[in-house]
RNA sequence: GCGGGCGUGGUGAAACCGGUAACCACAUCAGACUUAAAAUCUGACGCCGAGAGGCUUGCGGGUUCGAGUCCCGCCGCCCGCACCA
């Protein structure tokens, strides 16, 4: 009690501590990556973010897992480089241009401005010296270099697609721009319509994109499956079927592709897409399959139209043979449920089993005939009537192929079909088919990266000569029409051709921002560059990123295709890695209670007081004093108004609180509900740390006998090596534990242990939370009087000595039931563990004098007694 | 429909290879300090039971000396894809 006043150390004051350790940092510059430096590199990057206006807890526990890594790696004796940038494209700026009569570059500049200085109040170890912004000419420069170099390696081609059309605002509209089937603005039926669009033929790497998926073992498994059945590799057979007899003008075969060529006996009709050339060539003479068509088309915008619409089929009239059998023939349909854009856009239907062509076959009454029958089935009883059977069997129904299993039958149907002769052609062919299509890049927008191409009348399409790079958007812009403004600016269009000189007009087409995205990690490594988009020996030595992090939102696009851009990045000569990011995490959202006031209006949490309740909480409005509803627990939004500012909580208790808190509780790859007492919780926690050390310096009478200074420094370098392995694993929530209880074992040891011994520990301490706190980490650095920045600080070493224990206690089981503990010495060996465990009286109690059946020892882990 | 994941105290969670279920934190309760409150410190805290003890990882089975963990079958929730032949 006597020194109390002088224990009484100041409260920790993050509003003052935090920006001065950031100048420190800044004023030496310590994250400012070379190339040159000599040691092993490490790369580490978290999504960059897009510039909507502010930051939002999102990016403070994805920024603050980053960091943590970066630190780290930083004090582990890497070349670390941790870089950050701006997905700057994108329709929010041309939505805020038309709403508020805003440029979309000045407010996109503006809202970076403002998010730098929210990310800077973080105190993360960025690079920024390296940062970009896709959205300005020294990023974009060089997409388009890369699109040239893309166009002339084969890699880029122009055809037609669909696009959705706004016919009241004339306008192409993005798909999130299509609600329910309307414009967004408009609210008008939004139709299908072709423009020729420039395309990346992703499809061309669609089985080394499969195949390496199995290479990318710090990917979460998750990830790769989605990627997988995206990509949908599958093998099958194309097949060619011979119409019987054809009219003139219709073709003469139409081929089919399956991946069930086994079940080609129990084939009842053929389906070709509405889209097909040989619908096209029936409907030439059939209004009626003309309307049929029509109709298809109409359905197709419609997203949830699709899962409950009927199969529907027209009847051709037309007939083909099988390729088995030229007597027998198949009815051809058009169907609606057949795609063009999959296979050959035509499919042989057996309904027996496939579910689609059963409910087909059954509402045209095409019958329906087993061939393969399940296992345990008797093929004599074995019928078919609303639930088709596509599992494995033996063939049945089939002539030559039955008895054979589903395999047997696939391998015998392609054998012969492939040696069949149609026509000129083998009448089969085995072949591979993806569901992955190209990527289709056109965007028919301002503000995106323009594609450098001009249209000439007699040329046709001249890419832009490189040296005339970069295209850049021009500056002034007007969203007061519909449409897209480049299209308008003839003064921006009009261009002499580069080949022939004559007048010529630009292509107007943006790309998709995902373009954008798919290589900007290979930038970061040589962002001063002007002249070229990486130096390709730079971009060798960084890639693959070591640790990507982010949201599971990117999951399948933003990485397919940036793993697409590594192969073409690499193919046209700007190096890289085969794959892009070698170590990927895709972290959780942050969550919050809902609140509705008695009007049904959200509240924000800022608004609410949350009172303790008998057996629960009440929450009321903090200016009316009228009570709130508290709602489920979901994804902090605008529209739920459930948000919390970063900015607030940075005022309020510093960034290390927020940054701490974000890490806790929760594995980072699942969601963390953001919660006031979460964060209080952090803050006494950020002061109790401050306290810890203040009172280790301050002290310097107590001796502290031998075993309490083991004690202590146990307690640290076992806390020490296990942060070291989950940060490794990017186990944030269980470094914090250990931290709490090394924490908890210094206050313990306080009174007791000797100052030499609790400095170490305090030290320890300080590093451990150096990643995750860094400005308090700083602060007791400061403290305890240590050399240098902590941030600048070598990892400590374990000494592994103080890891192992003397003697161990194991729990004692009877039959399984642990109904004792014995303590023994670490090496002792299984004889003398079991002795002075039968000498137990609970053993001896439960054997009753009579032997034990079986005594199990596991050496340092449990003894089991069977009795 | 297809594919995948998850289910543990009041809450977030931990339990690495099948080996003491519940580390750490939040909340709650009690105590100390205080005129009081906050802050801080100490303690209790899975359930039933006064206690001894018994029970407990969504439910039901199985494998094993031993199962939160492995296998089979249900139930519930979540995510992704979705007419992909």
């Amino acid at each position: 009690m006597v020194r109390k006043d002088a224990l009484m150390a100041e409260r920790y004051n993050a509003k003052e501590s935090e920006p001065h350790w950031q100048a420190v940092w800044a004023e030496r510059d310590l994250f400012r990556t070379r190339n040159d430096d000599p040691r092993p590199t490490y790369y580490v990057l978290e999504m960059f973010p897009y510039p909507s206006g502010r930051i939002h807890m999102g990016h403070v526990r994805n920024y603050a897992m980053g960091d943590v890594v970066a630190r780290y790696k930083r004090a582990k004796g890497f070349n670390v480089l941790h870089p950050m940038g701006w997905d700057a494209f994108g329709l929010p700026a041309e939505n805020a241009a038309m709403e508020r009569k805003v440029n979309p570059r000045e407010w996109t500049y503006a809202n970076i401005a403002t998010m730098r200085t929210q990310l800077q109040s973080m105190g993360l170890s960025l690079d920024w010296s390296r940062e970009i912004a896709t959205c300005d000419p020294s990023y974009y420069k060089h997409q388009q270099r890369m699109f040239l170099d893309f166009l002339k390696a084969g890699l880029v081609t122009r055809r037609t697609a669909k696009v959705n059309w706004d016919p009241v605002d004339h306008t192409v509209l993005a798909n999130e721009q299509v609600i329910d089937g309307r414009g967004w603005r408009s609210g008008a039926l939004v139709e299908q319509r072709e423009l020729t669009q420039w395309f990346f033929r992703i499809t061309d790497y669609a089985q080394d994109l499969n195949d390496r998926l199995d290479t990318l073992e710090r990917w979460p498994e998750k990830v790769r499956l989605m990627q997988k059945n995206w990509i949908g590799r599958s093998e099958g057979l194309e097949l060619r079927f011979a119409l019987d007899a054809p009219p003139a003008g219709v073709p003469e075969e139409v081929k089919v592709y399956t991946t069930r060529p086994d079940t080609l006996f129990g084939a009842k009709f053929l389906a070709v897409a509405a889209d097909h050339p040989l619908a096209a060539a029936v409907a030439a003479t059939s209004p009626a399959l003309q309307d049929f068509i029509a109709a298809c088309h109409r359905m197709g915008t419609a997203q949830e139209a699709i899962d409950t619409a009927e199969k529907l089929g027209f009847d051709t009239g037309l007939r083909v043979r099988h390729p088995f059998d030229p007597a027998w023939t198949l009815p051809v349909y058009v169907a609606n449920f057949v795609l063009m854009e999959y296979g050959t856009g035509a499919v042989f239907g057996c309904p027996a089993h496939d579910q689609r062509d059963l409910d087909f076959a059954n509402k045209y009454g095409l019958g329906n005939t087993p061939v393969v029958c399940p296992p345990g089935q008797d093929p004599a009883s074995f019928v078919i009537t609303d639930t088709a059977y596509d599992g494995d069997g033996r063939m049945i129904n089939s002539r030559f192929l039955d008895g054979m299993t589903t395999q047997q039958a696939f391998a015998a149907v392609a054998d012969r079909l492939e040696a069949e002769i149609l026509g000129d052609a083998p009448v089969a062919q085995r072949r591979v088919q993806f569901r992955l299509r190209d990527w289709g890049v056109s965007r028919q927008r301002y503000w995106g990266c323009p594609i450098p191409v001009i249209h000439c009348e007699s040329c046709g399409v001249v890419p832009v000569p490189v040296e005339d790079l970069p295209v850049t958007l021009p500056e002034e812009v007007s969203f007061d029409q519909p449409g897209n403004p480049l299209e308008r600016d003839l003064a921006w269009r009009r261009v002499p051709c580069p080949s022939c000189g004559a007048d010529a007009l630009r292509e107007t087409d943006t790309m998709d921002t995902f373009v954008d995205s798919s290589w900007y990690f290979a930038r970061f490594t040589a962002p001063w560059l002007t002249d070229e988009p990486t130096d390709p020996a730079t971009a060798d030595r960084w890639l693959p990123v070591d640790q990507y992090i982010g949201g599971i939102e990117h999951a399948i696009l933003h990485l397919l295709y940036s793993r697409f851009f590594a192969r073409a990045m690499r193919k046209v000569g700007w190096g890289g890695a085969d794959e892009p990011f070698a170590g990927l995490f895709t972290q959780g959202m942050v969550v919050h209670e809902t609140y509705k006031d008695a009007a049904g209006a959200w509240v924000q949490p800022a608004e609410v007081r949350i009172v303790a309740a008998d057996g629960g909480r009440q929450a009321f409005h903090v200016k009316t004093d009228a009570p709130v509803a508290i709602g489920p627990i979901e994804k902090m939004s605008k529209s739920k108004r459930n948000v919390v500012d970063p900015d607030d909580i940075i005022a309020s208790y510093g960034a290390d609180t927020a940054r701490w808190f974000m890490l806790s509780d929760s594995p980072p790859e699942r969601d963390v509900i953001w919660t006031e007492d979460g964060v209080q919780g952090a803050s006494r926690f950020v002061q109790r740390v401050w306290r810890i050390v203040n009172e280790i310096t301050e002290r310097s009478d107590s001796g502290g006998s031998p075993a309490d200074d083991l004690a202590v420094r146990k307690a640290a370098h076992k806390a020490l090596a296990a942060v070291e392995e989950d940060i490794e694993r990017l186990r944030f929530n269980r470094c914090v534990a250990h931290i709490y209880e090394l924490a908890n074992s210094l206050q313990d040891g306080l009174g007791r242990a000797g100052p030499p011994a609790l400095a170490e520990a305090a030290g320890i301490l300080v590093q451990l939370l150096a990643p995750m706190m860094p400005h308090l980490a700083e602060a007791c650095w400061a403290v305890l009087a240590r050399p240098g920045l902590v941030a600048e600080a070598a990892w400590p070493q374990v000494e592994r000595d103080l890891l192992v224990e003397d003697s161990v206690t194991l729990p004692v089981q009877i039959n399984g039931k642990k109904r004792a503990d014995v303590t023994v010495p670490r090496e002792a060996d299984v004889a003398a563990v079991e002795a002075a465990v039968l000498a137990l009286e609970a053993v001896q109690r439960a054997l009753d004098g009579k032997a034990p059946r079986k005594v199990i020892v596991v050496p340092q882990r449990i003894v089991n007694v069977v009795a």
